[in-house]
DNA sequence: TGACGTGGTGGAACTGGTTCCATAGTAGCA
DNA sequence: TGCTACTATGGAACCAGTTCCACCACGTCA
């Protein structure tokens, strides 16, 4: 059907590898001998077979990503800086959405005996110590993004920092009565989320630093997203003494938070100042203070390092940390009386 | 170093053709060989090679999708509906992100070139004549989403229809000044996006039916985005005349006329009434009245669809079309006085 | 003049599966 | 008992590239 390589040889009357050397740049071809082989692949309209030279070279120029709930606005940021940076370089990106335990796990294990791609970017999940050994084992490169592991090449910002910072901003404010709202622990636990838990250990340290003593009622746990986060909310704002504060583990919990005050008619920043976390795309629509981190870049960077690394360049610092921003606008104000 | 299927052959003492039919689930291997077989893999901790495979059977198990602008939330809900209904059939998803001309014009080629993936889903691009012919001819099972062309397979929207929908409901308010905010006429032809031109005809058409005069200086375009539709109901609503209800191309649109309309000053629905298109996740947060169309269906019907093509099921019915529906919420009301 | 190096070239061997043909074994049947 | 038919099996050929070794021609240098 198609015309091979060696279609072309014959047509351009030299060797095969010659043509190989041709199709792959390689300066041993004199200017006569290469004019002909071209001139050959125009003529028989020759597009090499790509699925042929990865099994024959063993690159597949492939690159696969993990991503736990696609559908997140800061996952899919990170994902477009990803696929920025793989365009770029020539590789493709094969997708696997992660929305169940199940998948999560027989993700993981596949990576380890895939053969399909040069590389494997991982979303905020972290591998476990078993899945660890297996993908060390595999000798798969591997280049975690928004996590981090013992041994592995990451990406990530400092989640406890992050807390720190938005719950000090709160505090800055004058506020002492400060509610948190965050990812479900056993949902966390099964998938290994880690940033939710990391800037929840920010908000404990600096409350436990300004002096003002933890209160179990204040912090609450739930599923990722705004239906969830508005129940957590709607359950602190109805305590006998409810925050005037509250800080959400991300912005899709905040939009949660801010319908709460509004089924509940406080006024925002008014009566109840709100924080979130990662600053994407609507927080600035809704003049949401946040916690900004830079989630295209996390992708572009990961991406970056992980070509680096199945280039064969070794990396000496493993885990690469990007600065995050406390972002103010208009839904946090000191406290009303 | 890994094992191979001869080393598998060796180890069981059967011959090639017997491990490749008991990987293949062939039911013609006796129950005792099949053990064997099984056994040597176990022992070998023998995994198959995609790639040869691939390379040896032709198959890929691979599908590209082809999306402009990634990060709208519309696109990523049909991302996350082709990824559903691939992995469940065991397909794996090569995503390829278009974000200028050059790069929409580079992807419709390389397909017809590219012997990676088995098919590919086109979303929101429409080929044109000469791609339609490329493509044809390269014998590449194609599905388009979001839009159609002649002899092509496709899952789309009657977006004409869906314009008149928007604009009878704006009307049987009691609207009569009804402005109309979509994407650049320059921007669609150089992608060659349809579907705000057609929403455009639906408009023009409800209007002409119900007897009210275009006015020019009512449509605007502008690039598909928050900020361009901002500045275009900025300017609409600073007309002599302004209009009482804007009907924008898709929600994202119309979260920029909503930000117009808190700019300056007018409340909405009492002073303008706003509706949008897509019933994107945030529509419903905004309480945003819009036109609902099925997005995840969308991506998970092309990709099903797709797959039988591949699967070699003659298709009679090109064309699928789905279902859309008005949601009244909160941005739409009778005009005041 | 002969030894040596080097740029340019051809082609066999190899990658790891699938496919298909040949063949052995065995049951069914007249 | 011999013929047929069908199951179970082995293994060569094949897919379309890359890689590497052998080799030639030619210039350089002692």
């Amino acid at each position: 059907m198609a015309a091979t390589i060696r279609d072309v040889a014959r047509q351009a009357g030299v060797g095969l590898g010659t043509v190989s050397r041709v199709l792959n740049n390689s300066p041993l071809v004199s200017p006569v001998t290469r004019k002909r082989v071209l001139d050959a692949i125009t003529e028989l309209r020759y597009s090499p077979s790509q699925i042929a030279r990865s099994f024959a070279s063993g690159k597949t120029l492939t690159v696969s990503a993990i991503a736990p709930f696609f559908t997140r606005p800061s996952v899919v940021e990170r994902l477009r800086g990803i696929e920025s940076q793989l365009t770029a370089s020539g590789y493709s990106l094969v997708v696997f959405n992660v929305e169940t335990v199940a998948r999560r796990d027989a993700c993981l294990q596949d990576i380890s005996r895939h053969d399909r791609c040069d590389g494997v970017l991982i979303i905020s999940l972290t591998p476990r110590e078993d899945e660890l050994l297996a993908l060390h084992e595999a000798g798969v490169p591997v280049v975690l993004i928004d996590t981090s592991a013992a041994g592995m090449h990451g990406v990530r910002i400092d989640d406890v920092s992050g807390g720190e910072l938005a719950v000090r901003h709160l505090i800055d404010l004058g506020h002492r009565r400060i509610g948190f709202v965050g990812d479900s622990i056993e949902q966390a636990r099964a998938f290994n989320f880690t940033s939710s838990r990391d800037r929840h250990s920010g908000y404990r340290q600096m409350l436990a630093a300004a002096g003002i003593a933890l209160r179990p009622a204040y912090q609450r746990h739930g599923v990722h997203d705004r239906y969830d986060a508005r129940i957590l909310a709607h359950e602190l704002l109805q305590l006998a003494d409810p925050p005037t504060a509250i800080f959400a583990a991300s912005d899709t919990q905040a939009m949660g938070v801010l319908e709460a005050a509004r089924d509940l008619g406080r006024r925002v920043p008014a009566d109840l100042s709100i924080i979130g976390f990662d600053d994407i795309d609507v927080a600035e629509y809704l003049g949401l203070t946040t916690v900004h981190q830079p989630l295209f870049m996390s992708g572009q960077r990961g991406a970056e390092l992980l070509l680096r690394i199945i280039g064969g360049e070794a990396q000496e610092s493993p885990s690469d940390v990007l600065p995050i921003e406390l972002v103010v606008r208009g839904t946090t104000a000191p406290p009303s009386a």
